[in-house]
RNA sequence: GUGAAUGUAGUUCAGUAGGUUAGAACGUUGGAUUGUGGUUCCAAAGGUCGCCGGUUCGAAUCCGGUCUUUCACCCCA
């Protein structure tokens, strides 16, 4: 009895057809980043578990796939944690190898370990997937691709300007209407420390964050919740709730943050950005938006994310700015700054919208229809000069019926087809067919490239 | 990791007061049409009713478990 088939819950198969459009959003995506200046870079799929732990919280421990050890791996467990079934202890004991959960870790560790080699500022972009033991939702998987464009070893404001561009240019060839957030992990720690919570910055950003999905009432309570005073809580609702243009909230939080020195310096950063946007061509919204935190506790300085405007689903980008990334690896002071493309979530909203481009060729331009005998020679010799005048095309392989080999033909959309029958033999000729409008017509193949 | 819903042909879905042989549409294959696809007509093939167990004379249907998918929480691209 055969097995029936199963692929591991979050993973997906493509089809030539999701393939190739895949193909669309990433050639679309690299050719950005490589117009931008990045180079590609590439990292394995595992890295070691060292690298990846206390990376990225507690929670996203829990979230790294981790791999078995080879051989007799419970000959060397820690009999301790085996006997009083501790798997987090365990784990270190079996598994020294996990799978990457983000890109940007890893090219930590690979801007330390390859340092002697880059020249810095160093620009790279990377796509690849990464795993993540997440409960698969829509829009969620648990292996999917990032595209990374980081410059690292500048702390100018023109990394800033130019990840901005990138943005906005991607978005734009993709045809999508995004808009873009944008916030400063500075202003934020202002915030903390202006409401007299400093140390519970982490704690702060991490419930504002979900303001417009929770509302004003539930953050407050998860924040007192926390351990906030109610009296810095107050302190802070007027400060989330800022409306108004991007400038008139810059010029709010500068009265607001006067006394906190970090915090003027993140309204400074944030006006000198959205300054800068203003000087080159920018098509997308720009919008500051103090409730934007992001999750992830190693960013510094700019975050952005950015999301659809046409299509309800989480961010499909985001990124920031982090001091100090590489500093855990052995190399302090490296200022950094990258965003990262959710390649996954963008084809769901392209999907969504049915706004890939129309015709993507998944097979070749011409079929070769196969007549038999002598005729499949004559295809053949005509199949490899049309491969010769650089045109792709192939040869349907038996001398089937041609209602199969049309219906062939039509169902991979290949665009003409070519018969080489008996007639055409005798006089050196093809005859070529447009499958799109049904026209017909004999010629001489040197006729073609033009 | 927590809570809820879901699972029937390749796909989308019908089908239960528990009862012979589980249906449709689309798709697939063959034919009408042996040098012409998409439309039309005819026919056929295709199902351990997610999996394991329980209740019952009898389970796709009821119960328990398990897995999948989806939704919410958590977190995130």
């Amino acid at each position: 009895m055969a097995q029936k088939p199963s692929i591991p819950k979050g993973t997906r198969d493509f089809t030539p057809e999701k393939a190739s459009r895949r193909n669309y959003i990433f050639s679309t995506i690299s050719a950005v980043f490589q117009q931008f200046g990045y180079s590609p870079i590439e990292t394995p799929a595992m890295e070691n578990l060292s690298t990846l732990l206390g990376k990225y919280g507690a929670e996203g421990d829990k979230l790294l796939f981790k791999i078995l050890n080879s051989g007799d791996y419970l000959q060397k467990a820690n009999p301790d944690a085996l006997e009083q079934r501790d798997s987090n202890k365990l784990i270190t004991s079996i598994a020294d190898k996990g799978l990457r959960y983000d890109l940007t870790v890893p090219f930590a560790r690979f801007v330390v370990m390859n340092q002697q080699e880059l020249t810095f500022p160093f620009k790279r972009y990377q796509i690849q997937p990464v795993w993540r033991a997440d409960n698969p939702q829509a829009g969620r998987y648990r292996e999917f691709y990032q595209c990374d464009v980081d410059v690292i070893g500048s702390n100018s404001l023109l990394n800033e300007l130019e990840l901005l561009q990138i943005i906005d240019t991607v978005f734009s060839r993709l045809q999508l209407n995004v808009l873009i957030k944008l916030n400063n992990r500075k202003i934020l720690a202002g915030i903390a420390e202006l409401i007299g919570q400093p140390e519970k910055i982490i704690d702060i950003t991490v419930a504002i964050d979900k303001l417009d999905k929770i509302g004003i009432e539930k953050v407050i309570a998860e924040l007192l919740q926390n351990g906030i005073p109610e009296e810095s809580v107050e302190k802070l609702k007027p400060i989330l709730q800022l409306e108004g243009s991007n400038e008139e909230k810059i010029q709010s939080l500068q009265h607001i943050l006067a006394d906190s020195p970090i915090g003027m310096k993140g309204v400074e950063e944030i006006a000198q950005v959205f300054h800068l946007t203003s000087l080159v061509p920018f098509q997308c919204k720009l919008e500051l938006d103090l409730t934007l935190a992001r999750g992830l506790n190693y960013y510094t300085g700019a975050i952005m994310e950015v999301k659809s405007t046409e299509f309800a689903i989480g961010s499909i980008c985001g990124g920031g700015r982090y001091d100090d990334l590489t500093g855990i690896f052995g190399l302090p002071n490296m200022s950094g700054v990258g965003v990262s493309f959710g390649a996954d979530r963008i084809y769901d909203v392209l999907n969504g919208l049915n706004r890939f481009p129309e015709n993507q060729l998944i097979g070749p331009e011409f079929l070769v229809l196969n007549f038999g005998n002598e005729d499949e020679i004559y295809g053949l010799q005509v199949l490899n000069q049309l491969r010769q005048m650089g045109l792709s095309a192939e040869m349907y392989p038996d001398a089937s019926k041609l209602k199969k080999q049309m219906a062939y033909a039509d169902k991979r959309r290949i665009p003409y087809v070519i018969f080489t029958g008996e007639e055409e033999r005798k006089s050196g000729s093809i005859s070529l067919k447009s499958m799109a409008d049904g026209s017909q017509k004999t010629l001489k193949i040197e006729e073609l490239g033009i």
